[in-house]
DNA sequence: GTGAAAGCGCTAACAG
DNA sequence: CTGTTAGCGCTTTCAC
């Protein structure tokens, strides 16, 4: 007779509940581990959700305790291998800690980030990574709208009102690891890759490489692009093709991905890098040491990253204080700064 | 006096519709752009809606309607950079349609991945995309429990009982390429990678690998090896290190990660590639032709592969049937198959 | 120990 | 056109 036509209703915590022959709210107490059942009811509610397969919702457990059990991860892209390792990282600690996450790429734009710490505010994540473009207002959105756990990815100067935990890498010592290499291989005009004025996590580098480069007295500047690759690979390109005097010769970048972009617009320029110019990464993706030629390069444990990023905010969310952690860097040298000029000043 | 300590109150409609001086459910439909509001009431809603910064509970949303305007994307894991351009594709081409995404990996585990889809019932995602594992329910578990929209990412061949759009590589293709490039450059000991048994997308590469292998008359072997960069390495260096007379001359690999893979292990073994031994990769990852040597492959638009899946979801979600997506992939022939052996058949 | 009942923020009937 | 009201599924007092 009774053709199971309810196939797909959704079983609540009442039909548990009703199946268990307990009231609602024993059957709540029994599933959520709380005092104030007896081991049989227990027994027998644990007994029926199994069998009805039952899934709490998670909606409205929200709703009713106003907070989701997720945290939301937001970074500022995804095309760059980097943060795979980083979101890998945090997956797999949030996890451990039984917490949902919920992963979101700004895509380098304001507009978006502003537009997802929106949607995390609507889904009541309790606690955000944020790996912040700058120039926007998402942390301080956050922090207006839900004064909830925050913590800063690779943005060590960013919004320094916000009482936020920060984890970063040493992009000083990286950009020194960087400089001393290359100065060390008699490199005399060195340039280094940088986003567009704001953006957050370069203006540190570029500090750190000017004062660097007084200090050593090389000649050391400073080229502005978009971190899109083929934006990249344009604005590389206009500067290898100067002529010799004038062109820089060796280029730091602050990724493995965008090195290639400087692989791409040497072999347009008809120069060899290793040879006729030097090029220095950071990551140490997997795939890097074994381009053509391979890459020297900063590398920096990515999933660790993301592991403190996860660790510091579940700290939070227990109710602790705010914590700052910084990454050290290790240079990896290799053939893309190959043996060019021995001779430190001719 | 009211030192505003209601500072992280949420703001819920009712606050918006005492602001505007409306009733609850005028603001709502006021909101949610439909008939049955004047003019004047709907701008005055909306202007109280910005004032107090208004975001609405999704948790709410969600519970009341019984959809929460995200879809889920459920892939085999995020080591591999080949996914990210999927999980991008996908996630744009749903933001286009104001549908949220939530990311799952299943890092290989059919635990997790039926974990997962549990979160993703829990949460009452609309619709789910999956790149499932294989030899798991998670297929199954999802469509029982809420016989939402479903589509599989490659794996044409999983769970055919299920009623699932499907988009994916033409994998049957792409082996074909490999295999007659290779057979062309006079290759008569051929290897594929694949991972162990059931893991699915593999099976029909193998199966059409050995119907090619037997057809062209040469020796075609499947080597097994968990899909993690030093489980591939280990396995694909005990088989370069068997005697010349006795490993194969090429191995075609399921993805520019693992061919990478090989380079190592051709490096352990002593072999150079593409003179050695040669090796082709799938996907045709950035960073692939900087390889040292540039590494063969056969090319499939992965960010494409990602919106084909959000919009045949998105399809699904409006009411039409189950489709069929299958994406054409390309050879790129580069160095690693090098110019080895041109004569066919000594 | 156990059950009844209120209410989280919202939508959608329904009545004015 | 506008306002009142009943829940969505759950947790959590508060009586029994």
């Amino acid at each position: 007779m009774a053709t199971d036509s309810s196939q797909h209703r959704r079983i609540s915590l009442s039909d548990v509940a009703r199946e268990a022959g307990v009231s609602i709210s024993a059957a709540s107490f029994a599933l959520n581990e709380r005092v104030g059942v007896s081991e049989a009811v227990r027994a027998r509610v644990r007994e029926a959700a199994v069998r009805l397969r039952y899934i709490p919702s998670s909606s409205a457990v929200a709703l009713r305790t106003g907070r989701s059990g997720t945290v939301g991860l937001l970074i500022r892209n995804m095309r760059n291998p980097f943060f795979l390792d980083v979101i890998n990282g945090f997956d797999v600690t949030c996890a451990r800690a039984g917490l949902g996450v919920v992963i979101g790429s700004a895509d380098y734009s304001s507009a978006r980030e502003t537009e997802l710490v929106g949607t995390f505010i609507a889904r009541q994540v309790d606690g955000l990574a944020l790996s912040p473009i700058g120039g926007g207002s998402a942390a301080a959105d956050w922090d207006d709208a839900t004064g909830r756990p925050l913590v800063f990815i690779n943005a060590a100067e960013h919004a320094r009102e916000i009482d936020a935990s920060r984890v970063h890498v040493d992009s000083e010592g990286a950009v020194q690891q960087a400089v001393g290499h290359l100065t060390e291989l008699g490199h005399q005009r060195i340039a280094i890759v940088a986003a567009p004025d704001g953006h957050s996590a370069d203006s540190e580098r570029v500090s750190t490489f000017q004062r660097l480069a007084s200090q050593l007295d090389v000649d050391g500047r400073v080229i502005r692009t978009p971190m899109q690759h083929n934006s990249a690979v344009e604005a590389l390109t206009r500067v290898l093709q100067k002529p010799e005097t004038r062109r820089p010769t060796a280029i730091i970048t602050s990724s493995d991905y965008i090195a290639t972009a400087g692989y791409s617009a040497a072999e347009t320029a008809g120069l060899q890098v290793g040879i006729d110019v030097g090029i220095v990464g950071h990551d140490d993706l997997t795939t890097s040491r074994f381009l053509a030629p391979s890459l020297t390069t900063i590398a920096v444990d990515r999933f660790q990253i993301g592991v403190e990023a996860a660790t510091s905010l579940i700290s939070r969310l227990e109710g602790n204080g705010p914590s700052t952690t910084v990454v050290a860097t290790t240079l990896v040298p290799r053939r893309s700064t190959g043996p060019i000029k021995r001779s430190r000043r001719p």
